[in-house]
DNA sequence: CCTACCGATCGGTAGG
DNA sequence: CCTACCGATCGGTAGG
C-alpha cells in the first residue's frame, strides 16, 4: 500500500486558493460554485471531480487555522521558556498568522458558523481547548507574580481579540510598517498604554 | 406639516428586532425573508409593506452602530476631561455597546460587506472618520507624555479590536462577572499585563 | 396583509 | 472535464 499522498493535486490546490480568496471577498454564502469555477477556469460541475461539496473548502480553511494554533500552543507547552517569553511568542504567532494567512484567518473568524455538524462542534471544541491551554499559561504567570492579578481568561480573550487589529491595518495601514505595528501591539498588551 | 414621526410603527420595530436576531444567528445572506416573516408572524410578501427591501434592515443595524460611536466621540471631543479619562470612557463605551447591543455589533462587524453603494462607502468613511478622531485623542496623550510613544493609530486598532473579546465572553463566560471582565480589560489596555 | 407568482440563481447530479 | 439538467429556494412584485 503506498504511503498517503502528501501533495494534493495541483488543481485541487488551485481550487482551494481561489475559494479562500472568494470567501474572503464576498463571504461563504455569497460565493457561488459557478463563480469559483469561473476563477479556476472550468465549469461548475467539474469542481465536483476534486471536492465533494462547497463545505469541503470552508472546512479546509477553518481547520487549517485551528490546527496551526493547536500545534503552536503544544510547542509552547513543551518549551521551557519562561511565561513572559511564551506569551510574547503566542502574540507574535497570532500576528504572523494574520500577516501571512490573512484570508484564511478572516474567513475562519467570520464564516465558521456555516460549518455543519459534526465539524462545527469540532471547531468550537478546538477553540475552547486552545483558550483553556492559553489561560493556563497566563495563570502560571499570575501565580509567579509576573503578571497582574486579573482573570486569566480575560487576558486570553483580550489578546486573541487584539491581534485582529491587523484586519483594520491591512485595510488602511497609514504607512505603518508591519514590524512597527507588531512591536507596538506587543508593548501595549504587555506593559500597557500608560507611560 | 406635522413633525417627523419619532416613533416608528410597532410592526416595523418588530421586524427590525427579529431581523437583527436572525442576522446574528445565521448571517445576513443565510437569512431568508420567508424565515423572517415566519418569526414576525406574517407572509413574506407582507414584509414589503413595512420595508423597501432586505438591505434596509442591514442598513439600520450598521448605521445604528456607526451613529452611536460617532455621537460618542463627539461628546468626548467636547468634554474637557483629560486624555486618560477620555480613553477609559471610550473603552467602556465600546464594552457597553457590546454588552447592550451585542447582536447589532456582531452583525455590523461581520456583515457590513453586504451593504451596497453608496451605503458601503458611507459606512466605511464613518469608520475611518471615527478611527482618525480617536487617534487624535491618543496622539494628544502621547504628546502630553501620558502615554507611551507608540503609533496612535496602532493604539486605536488595538483598543477597537480588544473590545471584541466580549464576543467570546458572551459565548462562554466562565462565571466571570461582566463588571470584572470590563475592569480587567481596561487594566490590561491601560497599564498592561506585566505587574 | 394575503394569494399567486415571477425570473434568477443556487448546490449538486447524471451520464458520457 | 463537459453538456444538460434537477428540485429547491431566493428576493421581490402584481393585484386585490
Amino acid at each position: 500500500m503506498p504511503a498517503k499522498a502528501i501533495v494534493q493535486s495541483p488543481k485541487k490546490l488551485m481550487i482551494y486558493e481561489k475559494a479562500k480568496k472568494l470567501f474572503y471577498q464576498k463571504g461563504y454564502n455569497a460565493t457561488s460554485m459557478r463563480h469559483l469555477a469561473g476563477e479556476v477556469g472550468i465549469e461548475a460541475a467539474s469542481l465536483y471531480n476534486h471536492i465533494k461539496g462547497k463545505e469541503d473548502l470552508l472546512r479546509e480553511v477553518c481547520f487549517f487555522v485551528a490546527k496551526a494554533f493547536t500545534d503552536h500552543i503544544s510547542k509552547m507547552e513543551k518549551s521551557n521558556w519562561n511565561v513572559a517569553a511564551q506569551v510574547e511568542h503566542i502574540i507574535r504567532f497570532h500576528l504572523s498568522m494574520m500577516m501571512d494567512h490573512f484570508e484564511e484567518m478572516y474567513v475562519s473568524y467570520r464564516d465558521w458558523k456555516h460549518l455543519s455538524e459534526p465539524y462545527l462542534s469540532t471547531f468550537l471544541n478546538s477553540r475552547r481547548n486552545y483558550e483553556g491551554r492559553f489561560a493556563k499559561i497566563i495563570e502560571a504567570g499570575i501565580e509567579a507574580k509576573e503578571f497582574k492579578n486579573v482573570h486569566p481568561y480575560t487576558v486570553v480573550l483580550t489578546i486573541l481579540s487584539a491581534v485582529r487589529s491587523v484586519e483594520f491595518w491591512k485595510r488602511n495601514n497609514r504607512n505603518i510598517k508591519a514590524a512597527d505595528m507588531e512591536n507596538d501591539l506587543v508593548k501595549i498588551l504587555i506593559s500597557g498604554l500608560n507611560k
